[in-house]
DNA sequence: ACCACTCCTCAGCTTCCTCTCAGCTCGGCA
DNA sequence: TGCCGAGCTGAGAGGAAGCTGAGGAGTGGT
């Protein structure tokens, strides 16, 4: 679990990050806001702390900056029990949790636990053509309800299919977006196309797959075959 | 004692209010999970009992919406023995004990006052997948209740994997997560789920991490090998 | 200093994809 | 009907992806 610390406390700092690489996260630590920001920006962390209090630029700031960027993040702010900064307005800006300083570190660890489990990130959406289900999450693809294996390289290919289902999508563009730069011959991607029909199409007696002579393919669900 | 009893056969309503009633609770009644969640929410209980199928929304979800909110009273779930539900989904959710359908009122009671007893605690949020549990709070991990010593990395992997479990996660994401930055071969990767897969895996005859071939790896709850 | 242990690297091995190729079918058109 | 180009598909070589045992470097305990 990677975290990141933005503390400006040197011994606070030394405390977590030796307790927390204990505990199994991958620790970054920022000693101002605005490298807490740059990290927060770059990395793709499982969990942030915010000092409320920083150099540079305020946690609160910091957590709205992030919000910004439509990074999902959860952060649990530090706060110092002073009052100069209540509650109400961190969870405005968008933290997830608060701890009061000074704090016992063994809930603080409780509570960054309890966030990185609750933080799961939004999956892409599945796509749904019919009984055909194709989830990029769990790379599984289901035809009426029963599992169809396909390998990385036809998943990608349906998947491209799917993403733009209704249109007519031709063989250089597939092999544009599913490969990138291939420079053989576009009979590749009839191969794979062909393995499709055979795993999704012909065992269910369905055509979702279909040729548009001189164009290309198109992803369609149509009723069952005669 | 106030008790919340979210159930919707009011024939068991009736049992239990005027029951626990005797017994000295202060007894609130929802005949749905959306009302039940409510007033978990508007209320301080002591303990709330919620039926795991309730029209509006399941006991799962509304235990579930619960610890969102940061509410930590104990729960416990009413569960037909049907199997539609497991253990181990509940579990997740953050319920702290079971009780299967039809079940004796006498035990409901004891079980109610351990929970109270016990009182709400900062949540552990264990992961349970079938018969392995991942504890992080201890950094410990059982399979089928026997303790399975993981080394710290071994650890870190396989939480890493069961908070996001039934995702396909690839071994990039691993790096980053598990190692923070890592300058070499994601084949270390490879190491550490091969020895994962050696200890809570083959002794068992079990087989919960999935490869994905040109993608990652799955951590899933599938029975036993043949 | 030695032992125990973990972490990571490396190389050999296995598995099973990926892509090429060649021969085929199909549809459109004169 | 016969021809042609577009598309389909089975077979197989070659290679990529993944697995794992062995071992060296580092660390901490005794």
């Amino acid at each position: 679990m990677r975290i990141l610390v933005a503390e400006d406390d040197p011994r606070l700092v030394e405390l977590l990050r030796r307790g927390l690489t204990g505990e199994g996260f991958a620790v970054d630590v920022a000693d101002n806001g605005i490298r807490g920001l740059e990290l927060a920006l770059e990395n793709d962390y499982d969990v942030v702390v915010l000092d409320i209090m920083l150099p540079g630029m305020n946690g609160l700031r910091v957590c709205a900056r992030m919000r910004e960027a439509r990074i999902w993040t959860p952060v649990l702010m530090l706060t110092a029990r002073d009052g100069e900064y209540d509650e109400a307005e961190g969870l405005d800006t968008g933290a997830d949790d608060y701890v009061t300083k000074p704090f016992s570190y063994v809930a603080l660890v409780a509570r960054l636990r309890a966030l990185v489990r609750r933080g799961r990130r939004e999956r892409p959406p599945v796509f749904v053509l019919g009984d055909l289900r194709v989830d990029p999450a769990t790379r599984r693809c289901e035809r009426a309800g029963a599992p169809v294996p396909l390998t990385a390289r036809e998943f990608a290919v349906l998947w491209y299919l799917a993403s733009r289902h209704g249109e007519v999508v031709a063989k250089t563009e597939i092999l544009e977006h599913v490969w990138g730069d291939f420079e053989g011959d576009v009979n590749v991607v009839e191969v794979y196309v062909s393995a499709l029909r055979r795993k999704i199409d012909a065992p269910f007696r369905r055509q979702t797959i279909h040729t548009v002579r001189g164009a290309g393919y198109r992803l369609e669900d149509l009723r069952t075959l005669p």
